[in-house]
RNA sequence: GGCUGGAUGGCAGAGUGGUUAUGCAGCGGACUGCAACUCCGUGUACGCCGGUUCGAUUCCGACUCCAGCCUCCA
């Protein structure tokens, strides 16, 4: 299995620390406001790397922690009039609720920087001991990042390029301009926690590096975050991980690509941003996740109310092939599993796994018509390999339908309308039929005849609003 | 300015040194009372200029453009 590291900037074979095991941290959430798209991606991206990695034997620890304590929580808990502990914890529930409905998997653990103060407090002594932090006189704790050789390995940076380019604020506390804060001194009436260097805050890199080490270990083997971390916030961790353990901080760097809006990055600082829970307000949540496993992790995807619908459509696809068939394990031919592990294998290639099963549902259609008896089998094979990338797995009538509530018109009224239909049909009234059909398709149910008889789907995939 | 990626058919999106990605849309045919679903068939796509090569969309170099990071952001 082959990688994509940051670190290297190349794909490498892919070999854990300890065989058959996966230890895994991803930089979860700053919890003062609804998840976003963007955060939608790293959660969809690397539940998909756990659940395959699973899939395929091993035995992954998946860490994701969540940063409940930052200066953006506390001034919004201010705005808001509510505790820091009423907005995080609210906040948190409404992430558990997104990325539920996403068909994402939690996480084995999701550490809280306030839970782990102590191990903070412990990470920023020993960099003190060791020479590579040191406590200003307003009661601040910075890194000493000179002090670091290794610092910018990982995004390929030059300090003394970086000190010419970046605009600095000014800070004469300092000793360097570059230097960033492990701890942060508390203002007056500001949430604070004790230390040897006064009342405080950790800075926002620090928990990190000691929440990683304290759930996996010193050294473990993959990282992963959206793609705006590799700096600072990654290259910190490093230099704060290393510098403390004295041993290489992880193996893997994963990074997910950004979701755009108008070619735009969808950031908070852009405001530019949908949150997940509008866009489920309107779209099935599978359709979403569809949308973000269909294209590379690592490739940007440009977010449009039309890729939605698009994306509809190639679900639709899906589950009518899967519809009428009871799936059942059986022998299958054409080497679909392979195929779709070695495109999985390939850096988690899910574009290339999900055209694969696009071939394994037009085999199932063939099959539908001509070999019926292998059907089952084929059914169940496409779930099977769907449910590595967390889609296919409602009942095809039900996604078919448009999910619940929202129907235009009765389900009992529908099926009313179709007997009708039936009886006039029966009259070779093909007429009065073909009326009822279209009043139907006015109102988006579009009707479907078998030798079984009717059914009918609703008709989402032209639906264009852009929640 | 420095550092990363990227530029593929109407759209989305993989991939490959010579051979079909895949999906949506389109076109032709089959099925159907007509449709929907489905099946079969169909499109001389690889930013630009050089180089390497028997052969490059794929490798190398220049150029143009796009995005990201360099400040909080997933």
């Amino acid at each position: 299995m082959q990688i994509y590291n940051t670190l290297t900037r190349r794909k490498e074979a892919f070999t854990p620390i300890e065989p058959g095991r996966v230890r895994m941290y991803v930089c979860g959430m700053t919890v003062y406001d609804y998840c976003h798209l963007g955060h939608a991606r790293v959660m969809v991206a690397f539940d998909v790397i756990t659940r395959y990695l699973r899939h395929r034997g091993y035995d992954v620890t998946y860490v994701r922690n969540i940063t409940d304590i930052d200066d953006k929580i506390l001034r919004r808990a201010e705005e808001n009039g509510e505790s820091i502990g009423a907005l995080t914890e609210r906040m948190i529930a409404a992430m558990h609720e997104d990325e539920a409905r996403l068909g994402v998997l939690r996480p084995d653990a999701e550490p809280r920087a306030t839970a782990h103060i102590d191990d903070i407090l412990a990470m920023i002594e020993t960099l003190i001991t060791k020479g590579y932090a040191y406590a200003a006189e307003n009661g601040d704790v910075y890194y000493r990042v000179r002090r670091f050789e290794g610092y910018g390995k990982l995004n390929n940076r030059d300090l003394d390029e970086m000190r010419s380019g970046a605009r600095i604020e000014v800070d004469e506390h300092k000793e360097d301009p570059l230097d960033f804060v492990l701890w942060k001194a508390a203002k007056p009436g500001e949430a604070s926690w004790p230390s040897p260097w006064g009342e405080g805050r950790p800075g926002w890199h620090i928990e990190c590096s000691a929440m990683s080490t304290c759930c996996l270990g010193e050294t473990f083997d993959i990282h992963g975050g959206g793609p705006d971390l590799t700096f600072p916030h990654h290259e910190n961790e490093i230099a704060q991980s290393e510098a403390a353990t004295g041993k290489p901080y992880v193996n893997t760097w994963m990074h997910a690509g950004a979701v755009r809006v108008n070619q735009e990055k969808m950031s908070k600082s852009l405001g530019n941003f949908f949150t997940i829970r509008e866009v489920l307000a309107h779209h099935d949540p599978e359709v979403v996740r569809y949308l973000l496993v269909a294209s590379h992790y690592r490739s940007p995807i440009n977010y449009a109310p039309e890729s939605l619908s698009e994306a509809r459509k190639s679900l639709e696809r899906f589950y009518n092939a899967l519809d009428g068939v009871e799936a059942q394990e059986g022998e299958v031919d054409g080497g679909y599993q392979a195929r779709f592990g070695a495109a999985m294998d390939d850096d988690f290639n899910s574009p290339e796994a999900v055209s694969v099963l696009f071939e394994l549902a037009r085999e199932l259609n063939r099959a539908k018509k001509e070999a019926p008896a292998e059907a089952p089998a084929l059914a169940f094979a496409l779930k099977r390999l769907a449910s590595v990338l967390g889609l296919l797995q409602q009942e095809p009538a039900a996604f078919l339908k448009g999910g619940a509530g929202e129907l235009p018109l009765a389900e009992a009224e529908i099926e009313a309308r179709i007997t009708a239909r039936a009886e006039a049909k029966r009259a070779k009234d093909f007429a009065a039929a073909d009326a009822i059909r279209d009043e139907l398709a006015a109102l988006g149910i579009i009707l479907k005849d078998s030798r079984e008889g009717t059914t009918w789907v609703l008709d989402k995939g032209s639906e264009s609003d852009d929640g």
